[in-house]
DNA sequence: CGGCATCCACCAAGATACTG
DNA sequence: CAGTATCTTGGTGGATGCCG
């Protein structure tokens, strides 16, 4: 597995993408329209998150559905999936933040 | 913890950056050298596995030892610490890779 | 061996304006 | 409301070459 380190670089892979992981937190709830997802994530153009809900849609972690004018879009099972290591990884940061920022401001002291 | 979405978008933060993740597995079974890194991460270059190492120093996840000629690098404990969630992420991918491929390649042939 | 200095290319992200 | 259409830009990654 580590060899080929996967077909495309694997790790980051969906995970890269700056918005992938926060608007699939956003729908962690249930289902949630276009400018609900907009609000929190403050601010966030229309185009970038239309991009990354393609792209969520294209790997079928989330389903758009219309209803009369509304656009519904939900987390698939496979999108659900992803939820725990990404909470994993939120976790992780939550609990290690400040020893990142202590060890950035100490190195950034004796530069 | 939502709500501001964490100081700096948190959720990709180093995880974003491409050879991040795949450095850091190159060192969880010890110390490497600078071009014993190279050889895993299939022609790399060396400017750009240099500022990957750089940062990570800087955020404290790798050390940086010179032994005479040689220099090695080694995993912090907070580096380690990474290893649970990046090893969490790579076996959630390992997982489900085949059905993003599938719906891929679903969602490509209907366009 | 272990880098650093440059230059370049590409693309994601943002700003802005417009549409059904 | 839910996008689409352009244009611009910043930053990351890659290529190449040089240095102690």
């Amino acid at each position: 597995m580590f060899d080929p380190v996967c077909p495309s670089t694997l790790s980051p892979f969906r995970f890269g993408d700056k918005w992938t992981p926060l608007v699939i937190r956003c729908l962690e709830d249930g289902p949630r329209r276009f400018s609900e997802l907009r609000v929190p994530l403050r601010g966030v153009t229309a185009k970038v998150l239309t991009t990354t809900l393609r792209n969520l849609q294209r790997d079928g972690f989330v389903s758009r559905a219309e209803h009369g004018r509304q656009v519904e879009y939900a987390l698939t099972p496979l999108g659900r999936s992803m939820l725990g290591p990404i909470n994993e990884a939120c976790a992780w940061a939550e609990e290690h933040w400040d020893e990142l920022l202590d060890a950035r401001e100490e190195s950034g002291r004796s530069r």
